[in-house]
RNA sequence: GAUCUUGUGGCGCAAUAGGUUAGCGCGUUCGGCUGUUAACCGAAAGGUUGGUGGUUCGAGUCCACCCAAGAUCGCCA
């Protein structure tokens, strides 16, 4: 294996003068009279390395499969560069193809390619210019994630990704099953003859893949304090746009001895530190972002670190909607959700940056949300961000357990279901936050790209489950 | 799930109001030039226009259905 020290960005970071050995693939390859430059990556940075080869050195034979997309490993003098593009280069004295690539079929050329024709090549796209750079960004957003949280005394916990709790609610599942498709078993008797026979399955129970793990996580907060989650999460909706992925990956932090003002407190320090971290370690990257994809992505991203979020309560939201004089698709009043023109509006034409929106009717939220005083709106919150909506969706907690039971009561769900995130109510129970965060709706903004489908490496939506 | 748009060589795009051998750029191959940076010059190969059916003397172009992709919306993260 490649160990530290001989990656392409190691090799770019030392002094002339040395010898040094790489391995990469080719992204392209000019030949000259007496000299032929061959650029190659390994993934380590944006930057390719250059590496010269003399004509009397290297035969045409030698040379022959050195095309693009081929894997070679190159031995030689790191000089000063001559040319502009770099500051050293390779000069080659010895040099191996493992692999050879047929340029004629190789799909990847040197010219743009539009994301829906890298979608396509989902396995060799992440040798792209482009997507090296989004994946590169996601693990340094992801790291930074995780640093965040630790130095803020968070617990990771691992909820599980397999649930036999039917009380999540947040949206279509996935059913997971062992049992034969074909040849389902019947319950052969009682009120409920005829119906699938669960009782035979894997678990004994239906059983699905998880849409969230905030249930979860509010056990462990109201044991370690402050938790957070950060794991895939599944959706079977029926989601056709750039914003959306059947398989995702989701934040979730929950926090005990919390309430509403600390949930947004968190939510907002977290992304202002998390885009800076990663401003910082992936600065090549970023700028690529800023002049290939979206020239505004810097000054966005700037904008967010230094300034605070815009603070409005659902009412007053909807008064500024209603005062805009737009002529809305959804008209707007007191009651409804918010839509994305009316997000779009707040975030892109009022504030021009994120927006945290707060204390919705409580009849549009989920009923664990804590019930404000005033008997008809809830204590939860929403961070709208420009061109992308809502990237974060977060509450405090109910946690009175009478309240909460009236909720249950209310949204016409089966109390018994619930019996031990009621437990938690009955037992040492303490004012509680949490929010979640699509780990890729923030590479969105991150990165200035799209659809989201192209800031995942492998994604996962209706009728499609490439690779 | 709804609406709209698109589907032409490997990739990105053209083809006047349906009319002869479907053009161009990139890439590829060959030749030339050049310490080159998404280089330049010349040449060649490469498509019968998503699928099925129809209208017409004649369909890439019109109609129907199907398939695929994208956008907007809904659901949300």
């Amino acid at each position: 294996m490649i160990e530290k020290g001989g990656y392409i960005s190691d090799i770019l970071q030392q002094e002339p003068g040395g010898r040094a050995v790489a391995h990469g693939w080719v992204k392209t390859r000019r030949d000259s009279k007496g000299v032929r430059f061959v650029q190659i990556n390994d993934g380590s940075c944006f930057a390719d390395l250059q590496v010269v080869l003399d004509a009397d050195a290297f035969s045409e034979e030698a040379l022959h499969h050195v095309t693009t997309g081929a894997s070679v490993r190159v031995e030689g003098s790191l000089v000063e560069s001559p040319g502009g593009g770099q500051r050293v280069e390779l000069h080659a004295s010895d040099l191996h193809v493992y692999g050879p690539s047929d340029p004629a079929s190789y799909p990847l050329q040197k010219k743009g390619h539009t994301m829906e024709f890298l979608r396509e090549i989902g396995h060799l796209r992440s040798r792209s210019n482009t997507f090296g750079a989004v994946f590169r960004v996601r693990n340094a957003l992801a790291r930074a994630i995780h640093s965040f949280f630790q130095r803020q005394g968070f617990l990771y916990v691992h909820t599980p990704i397999l649930t036999a709790s039917d009380c999540e609610g947040a949206g279509a599942m996935f059913g997971v099953t062992t049992l034969d498709l074909q040849n389902l078993p019947r319950k052969p008797e009682g009120p409920k003859a005829g119906s699938i026979d669960y009782g035979q399955d894997f678990f004994g129970k239906p059983a699905f893949l998880t849409v969230s793990g905030q249930l979860n996580a509010e056990i462990f907060a109201l044991a370690f304090t402050n938790v957070y989650t950060f794991g895939p999460t599944f959706r079977a909706e029926n989601s056709n746009t750039p914003r959306h992925l059947a398989e995702f990956w989701m934040i979730e932090p929950e926090m005990a001895f919390c309430d509403l003002q600390g949930d947004m407190q968190l939510a907002e320090k977290f992304l202002r530190e998390v885009i800076a971290e990663v401003m910082e370690t992936c600065a090549e990257d970023l700028e690529f972002f800023q002049k290939r994809i979206d020239s505004t992505v810097l000054a966005t991203l700037e904008n967010v670190v230094q300034s605070s979020f815009e603070h409005v309560t659902y009412t007053e939201a909807v008064a500024l909607l209603e005062k805009s004089g737009n002529n809305w698709e959804f008209p707007v009043h007191w009651g409804s959700d918010l839509q994305s023109e009316h997000e779009r509006y707040l975030t892109e034409q009022v504030f021009k940056k994120p927006v945290i929106v707060t204390d919705y009717p409580k009849e549009i939220k989920a009923f664990y949300m804590r019930a404000n005083d005033d008997g008809r709106t809830v204590r939860a919150m929403d961070v709208l961000a420009p061109r992308i909506g809502e990237i974060i969706g977060g509450s405090q907690r109910e946690e009175r357990y009478d309240v909460l039971c009236q909720r249950i009561a209310e949204n016409h769900l089966e109390e018994s279901a619930y019996w031990w995130y009621l437990d938690l109510r009955r037992y040492g129970s303490v004012p509680h936050a949490g929010f979640g965060l699509g780990f890729e709706r923030l590479m969105l903004y991150l990165t200035g790209m799209k659809n989201i489908r192209d800031v995942i490496p492998f994604p996962r939506t209706p009728g499609s489950a490439d690779f």
